[in-house]
RNA sequence: GGCGCCGUGCCCAAGUGGUUAAGGGGAAGGUCUGCAAAACCUUUAUCCAGCGGUUCGAAUCCGCUCGGCGCCUCCA
């Protein structure tokens, strides 16, 4: 297995090639995480989903890694509007909205969407990143790397702050292919500012003393600019050259081009030997807007009824690398195929009585060649739609058996647990089982309404039988006869 | 205006030069069952938007046409 080669599409050459680490076995990646004004949607985690997966995939071939994904607490600007020197950034504006209004400064708000983003990142079952560094902790790295630059010449002060020079980097532009011609437009960051060298220079500094997230600078009270802060965090985990770097395709021009520029001017060294970037998600075949009603929190979902990873399912199913078309129907189709997943454990607990522990040799030779190609699948440049075909594949070869041999559910749990560290489509049911808790109706224990129930059917009293069974299944339980007895599962949405 | 993507069965979707075009949902039939549910089995595209070309050979490459979408601006 260590001798797989992992194969994903980079941004920066513009073709599929092998993750090559700087230092062998141990995979050093940033992520591009999100600026916390409000509760993440789908789209959003599809992108840290893809962070996650490579993560996964790393892990299952048996790497070391360092994963570090940012919060961006700070805001910025929401406009190229510097005439208004007291105009609005993003955590301003949703302070000020009626979402807002229950925050009393916009570090409560950063740190309330902060929270709920681990949220449904766990629920949405994500591996932890090594470091999750937030910007306003970062903001002295930031000062000293914008110094620094000032230093070396590639940046220079106005009087409303302090920008990087594109034209001192003859690279700039070599991930997006933009052209500094192609770039007389402002973008994102590109401040309309008379007194910028070229229109294309990006802001490293904001000077602004009313600002209401300030510090204090060599150049006065302000902020920083936006892609200074992944510049800056980046290197203080990762040193100055990364394996990886990933974020939303939309982060391709300006964040990143401009993480490039303003790294590489400062060590001199590559900044990211590869570039992966998330392909946007769709809502029903259109994009997704909060214009146009189709706008989905994580959290929205789960509140409906929606199991996470039910979610989790629907939003990794279509390759990173192409436009997912997020539909309902897609979401419903996913829950019964993670149901699957829970089955194969019931059948496993069922003939051996727990998850056995340290199965690692499976008897099931069909198992352990399908969880091959659910690996080599997702090393082809993470194609889900095909691991997960292997997963489900593997469900059958388990559920195929009515009664599992504990030679067999040893090989099941084996499977299982692949399924589990590669896509993350299943998770142990915890030990201390709120989840599992056996529901009580009408007074009565599920089991105990078993027993009563068999007695019944032995009785052939099926109208009773019948009874039972309607008034759990009212209850949201679901019975299922098998050949070894009765068990029960709680009904999802 | 600049850049790019997609069009595969009823729906979602993998596959991008060569055996029978993955997988999921749905539908139909079956096994099991007192009945149901769950699970399993079987069936469900001679064909990949249309037209033309390259090739011994194309859903996969090239051109055109039609249709849908995205980025370039806050956004993952």
């Amino acid at each position: 297995m260590a001798d797989r080669t992992f194969r994903l599409y980079d941004s920066m050459s513009r073709v599929v090639k092998p993750l090559e680490l700087l230092e062998p076995g141990h995979l050093r990646f940033y992520s591009c995480g999100p600026t916390v004004y409000s509760y993440a949607h789908i789209g959003n985690f599809r992108s840290f989903l893809t962070g996650d997966l490579i993560v996964r995939t790393a892990k299952e071939l048996g790497w070391r890694v360092t994963w570090v994904t940012n919060i961006t607490d700070v805001g910025h600007l929401t406009q190229d509007d510097v005439a208004d020197a007291g105009g609005e950034d993003r955590m301003e504006k949703a302070l000020h909205s009626k979402e807002g209004e229950r925050f009393s400064n916009v570090w409560e708000l950063a740190e309330y969407y902060g929270e709920k983003y681990r949220e449904d990142w766990e629920r949405l079952n994500l591996s932890e990143p090594t470091v999750r560094p937030k910007a306003t902790q970062h903001v002295r790295e930031q000062i000293v790397m914008t110094q620094a630059l000032i230093d070396k010449g590639h940046a220079y002060e106005t009087p409303t702050g302090v920008y990087f020079d594109v034209d001192s980097d003859p690279d700039y532009g070599k991930l997006s292919g933009n052209t500094r011609d192609g770039l007389k437009e402002a973008v994102r960051d590109v401040v309309l500012d008379e007194n910028k060298r070229q229109q294309a220079d990006f802001a490293l500094w904001k000077k602004d003393d009313k600002h209401l997230m300030q510090w204090f600078s060599p150049w006065g009270w302000g902020f920083p600019g936006w892609h200074i802060e992944c510049s800056a965090m980046a290197r203080a985990y990762l040193g100055d050259t990364i394996d990886l770097h990933s974020g939303g395709e939309d982060n391709m021009f300006p964040h990143h081009e401009c993480e490039i520029a303003q790294s590489e001017a400062f060590t001199g060294k590559p900044f990211s030997s590869h570039w992966v970037h998330t392909r946007f998600l769709q809502v029903e075949g259109e994009k997704m807007a909060k214009s146009k009603g189709n706008f989905f929190t994580v959290r929205d979902l789960i509140e409906q009824g929606f199991d996470p990873l039910a979610l989790r399912y629907a939003l990794i199913s279509v390759p990173y690398g192409k436009p997912l078309n997020f539909t309902m129907q897609s979401l419903r189709d996913a829950q019964g195929n993670v149901e699957r997943f829970r089955e194969c454990e019931r059948r496993i607990v069922a003939a051996l009585g727990s998850m056995p522990e340290g199965a690692d040799t499976p008897t099931g030779t069909d198992l352990e060649r399908v969880a091959g190609e659910m690996l080599a699948a997702m090393c082809d440049d993470l194609n889900t739609s095909v691991a997960i075909a292997k997963a489900i594949e593997g469900t059958k070869i388990i559920l195929r058996q009515n009664e599992l041999s504990s030679a067999d559910a040893a090989a099941a749990a084996w499977f299982l647990r692949r399924v589990e560290g590669l896509l993350g489509l299943w998770r142990v049911t915890p030990e201390d089982g709120c989840a599992d808790t056996e529901p009580v109706v009408d007074g009565v224990t599920v089991s105990e309404w078993i027993e009563r129930r068999a007695t019944a059917k032995k009785n052939k009293d099926f109208t009773e039988a019948d009874r039972i069974r309607e008034a759990l299944n009212a209850a949201g339980v679901e019975l299922r006869d098998t050949p070894g007895g009765t068990t029960w599962a709680k009904k999802q949405v």
